[in-house]
DNA sequence: GCGGACTGCTTACCT
DNA sequence: ACAGGTAAGCAGTCCGCG
């Protein structure tokens, strides 16, 4: 162990007694949680059998893990650094899958001797886990079998014998190998003589030390996890050799491309690889011109005489690659290709590098030796896009994302695909490979590096973690730090049995349970209102109280008087919870460590953009792990965690509030995890951020000081201007995405007008010009002199159209006018946008709207509620607009 | 048969 | 398929109105 010697000191705490504490806002102190006797049990699970393999020696950073029915053994996939290749590596331990009962081997043999009978039965054998729920250890018998698909998958396997006596058997074999072996995907590792040993980073003794200084008087079992994950974060990361590829498909007019059917010709096929590839191959087609050649078009073009050559040659250029990167290839371009291939090119399945497997939905595709990085499905995932990008792209299309990460602009096509020369044809489709492998490079490789610390951290394979969603990623994380201390991996319905339902009730019906506060504003303007907030609150509050799910209403009599406030429920004080431990190491890794190693003006570039991305990583972890304890998608859910989790949470902000009642600030608004402080002073500020500290013991940090902020009635509304002048708009209509562009528009201009104010005296002028400007706003929409595209709402269908049953909102009517009348599709996903008319429906999709159809009156009441959010709020007085209802705008005017 | 009060649905946003 | 809370607008329903 490389960093046995740092933590040396670190590794003998004192012995800490429990405090016999009864004030709820006092730190939750733990006994130390994981005596070493539990971890012992843990050798009776991984054992490693002497190696059956031979001669083998390389080193390469694992990218994926699986089970190969042919050999039946797990393999691994490494990517060599040196030869710049995937090289597999077949398990020489001799691990078998296994599942977990609560009966003895006697009791299997005399009540459940179909086990030892089946087939593809192996051995019994007794072991030991650790039952966090019941806080005991618990003798199980391990039943081990020959196969992955003997002990589950089918109807007589073994765990349907045993009924409900089974345990941990829904997981899948290969990662029940990875778990048992503690194999860390994205970790560097070494094969010598057929063993796999990963490899220990280097981390210099500055670091150790100031980290050691920052993580002073943490008990054992943080410290030793600590020193696990800080090996995730110094490992080095290859620059992997990788290609992207991307296809064109002939398509007449109005039809969308069926990869199922494959019917039409594949025209085109693209690729871009960091190796400096960069080529075309395209079909010969008699009924397409060459064209002139494009000045820009800087790869390689070739013709291809016929449909089979192409799909040859793009199967030779692809071999060999180990990631193959596509944008939409999971739904797309593998099936398409596979289609094609197989069902009109007469390709037998063996003589392409592709196969289909069957999921939930439909068919899959994979390559079989190469790893498949579908990065539509990445950017896609609601995690990433909110919290490493903040929602930065607004919708996943290969342009938009290239647009916002690489400011490339799209290719405006003058005629549809169809009728491109193949000249342009093959520039169109290499431009689109080359912005999909440089959104993997940009940046030094910083989407790369982000997906290879996410792995890392979630112990996924590229392929599971760039296709999955957070609650698999914390599933399978938590999963693995189970096996690692041998503790029993309850399943929901155990969770659910002992900790019971929620307790509180939603203020939103259909919810579970009860969530955040929000204050109530004080409308009006306020000048020098500074904005404190909770620094991660949720994660800060699960670490600090020790909430997990077997630590929230333990089975410790002398625990019960640690309540929760605002809730029934109780928590331990006697052990660590397992989520409270990571969740909080992971936050403070990020809060006291890295997030400031990135703020370092004395490190180099490099290291700089390093530190932040692990700074991404860690932030997209800790924002996703509350939420997944209130969703049944989270095999670990609980709900009690849940909502205890929010019930501290409102119990932090109402002290605040009373808090700063008592040291005479005014708080303007708050929400969830912020106080809105109107023009408090320094003393006031450190005052609060102390007593912060001591009483909650969470970090209240400053988190924006505005010049002035605009609060209206309404909650979650707000426009703030910033000591520089820049603004801060939160949720007002004018801002939202659905809006017409005129609004929109007509909206940042009035923004634009209230950024000058400096002090209340200006007011007056920002209101004549706003006036003004909605007076010609008005005019222009009188004399219908706004085109139908300024005009339109986008509305997302979030649905498919025949999904609409309870009732049928004008997009979906405009949705509907486009298929009936259009013979257009619409799926769910897309964007629709209409004009709201004066007669017919009340609505028309743009397709069918001319400017004169549209409803006047319906849009100058649109403008009119879009404003008054503002105008309320700057004290336009409240007589002028609620007079007449409809005469609102005309008396501000 | 029409409009107001009401509830529920849908979308977009905030934390 | 990570959570709950809020705003806004419209759809649909019920009720009262001679």
């Amino acid at each position: 162990m490389a960093l046995d010697k740092f933590f040396k000191k670190a590794k003998e705490p004192d012995k800490q007694e429990v405090q016999e504490e009864t004030n709820i806002t006092k730190k939750i102190e733990v006994e130390q949680a994981f005596a070493q006797k539990d971890r012992e049990v843990l050798t009776e699970v991984i054992e490693n059998k002497e190696p059956i393999a031979p001669d083998i020696s390389f080193e390469g950073i694992i990218l994926d893990v699986g089970y190969d029915g042919t050999q039946a053994k797990a393999y691994i996939l490494l990517y060599n650094k040196a030869t710049k290749q995937l090289q597999k590596w077949y398990d020489t331990t001799g691990h078998l899958p296994y599942l977990l009962s609560d009966l003895s081997e006697t009791e299997i043999k005399t009540q459940y001797s179909g086990v030892m009978t089946h087939n593809g039965f192996a051995e019994m054998k007794s072991i030991k886990k650790f039952d966090l729920l019941r806080d005991k250890p618990i003798a199980m018998t391990k039943v081990i079998a020959k196969d992955p698909l003997s002990i589950g998958g089918r109807q007589n396997s073994i765990r349907n014998l045993l009924e409900n006596h089974s345990w941990e058997d829904y997981i899948r074999y290969h990662k029940c190998y990875a778990y048992d072996n503690q194999i860390v995907i994205g970790m560097p590792y070494q094969v010598t003589n057929g063993r796999l040993n990963p490899i220990h980073p280097e981390i210099s003794e500055v670091i150790k030390s100031q980290i050691s200084h920052l993580f002073e008087g943490e008990k054992e079992e943080y410290l030793l996890t600590l020193e696990q994950y800080l090996e995730y974060f110094f490992s080095p990361i290859p620059d992997i050799r990788r290609v992207a590829f991307d296809i064109e498909v002939f398509s007449p007019p109005n039809k969308i491309p069926d990869a199922e059917k494959a019917e039409e010709r594949i025209t085109c096929i693209s690729f871009a690889g960091t190796d400096g590839l960069k080529k075309v191959l395209v079909l010969k087609r008699e009924d397409v011109e060459l064209g002139a050649q494009i000045p820009d078009f800087d790869g390689e073009f070739k013709i291809i005489a016929n449909e089979r050559e192409l799909l040859l040659e793009t199967f030779r250029i692809l071999e060999g690659y180990p990631i193959i990167i596509s944008f939409n290839g999971d739904n797309f371009d593998l099936k398409y290709i596979y289609n094609r291939a197989v069902k009109h090119l007469g390709f037998q399945k063996d003589q392409i590098p592709l196969y289909m497997t069957i999921s939930p939905q439909s068919e899959v595709g994979h390559f079989k030796n190469s790893i498949h990085l579908d990065l539509y499905k990445f950017f896609h995932n609601r995690a990433i896009m909110v919290s490493a990008f903040r929602n930065i792209y607004k919708d996943v299309s290969l342009d938009t994302v290239a647009q916002t990460f690489l400011d490339s602009s799209k290719i405006i096509l003058e005629k549809p695909i169809s009728e491109l020369t193949l000249n342009e044809l093959a520039y169109y489709c290499l431009r689109d490979s080359e912005i999909t492998l440089k959104l993997t490079t940009f940046n030094e490789n910083l989407i790369m590096d982000l997906m290879i610390l996410l792995m890392r951290i979630t112990r996924l394979s590229l392929e599971d973690m760039t296709r999955q969603g957070v609650s698999t990623w914390l599933q399978n994380l938590f999963y693995a730090e189970h096996r690692a201390r041998a503790f029993l991996i309850p399943n929901p319905d155990y969770i659910r049995k002992v900790k019971g339902q929620a307790s509180t009730t939603a203020m939103i019906k259909g919810k579970k349970y009860k969530g955040a506060i929000v204050v109530k504003p004080q409308p009006g303007i306020h000048f020098n209102v500074v904005v404190l907030d909770f620094a991660s609150l949720y994660p800060s509050i699960i670490k600090t109280w020790n909430l997990s799910y077997e630590t929230v209403n333990c089975n410790h009599a002398e625990c019960q008087k640690n309540r929760i406030p605002e809730t029934p429920h109780w928590v331990c004080t006697k052990k660590v919870g397992i989520m409270a431990l990571i969740i909080g190491l992971l936050r403070d890794l990020r809060v006291k460590y890295f997030k400031n190693m990135a703020k370092d003006k004395t490190i180099s570039n490099a290291e700089k953009n390093m530190y932040n991305i692990i700074t991404q990583s860690l932030k997209i972890i800790i924002n996703a792990s509350y939420g997944v304890f209130g969703s049944e998608a989270f095999p670990l859910f609980c709900l009690p965690v849940a909502e205890a989790t929010t019930a501290i949470g409102r119990y932090a902000i109402t002290q605040t509030q009373k808090k700063c009642e008592e040291i005479g600030v005014e708080v303007i608004y708050g929400d969830t995890d912020s106080v809105f402080l109107k023009s408090p002073t320094q003393e006031q500020i450190q005052e609060l951020i102390d007593w912060s500290e001591n009483e909650l013991q969470i970090e209240l940090d400053i988190d924006k000081v505005y010049r002035y902020l605009a609060l209206s009635e309404r909650k979650k509304n707000y426009l703030g201007v910033y000591k520089d002048g820049n603004v801060d708009i939160k949720g007002l209509t004018g801002k939202k995405r659905h809006m017409p562009p005129f609004i929109q528009n007509a909206f940042y201009e009035m923004v634009d007008e209230l950024k000058k104010v400096n002090a209340l005296e200006d007011f007056e002028d920002a209101k004549r010009q706003i006036r003004n400007k909605l007076k010609g706003c008005i005019k222009k929409l009188e004399k219908n002199l706004y085109s139908v595209d300024e005009l339109a709402f986008q509305m997302t269908l979030s649905k498919d159209l025949d999904k609409y049953v309870k009732s049928i909102p004008q997009h979906v009517r405009a949705a509907q006018l486009l298929e009936t009348k259009l013979h257009k599709k619409v799926d769910s996903g897309d964007i629709i946008q209409f004009v709201k008319t004066k007669g017919g429906d009340g609505v028309l999709p743009i397709e069918l709207a001319k400017p004169s159809d549209v409803s006047i009156k319906k849009y100058k009441q649109q403008l009119e509620s879009t404003f008054e959010q503002v105008l309320d709020a700057i004290g336009i007085p409240i007589e002028e607009l609620y007079g007449v209802k409809t005469r609102k705008l005309d008396a501000f005017i």
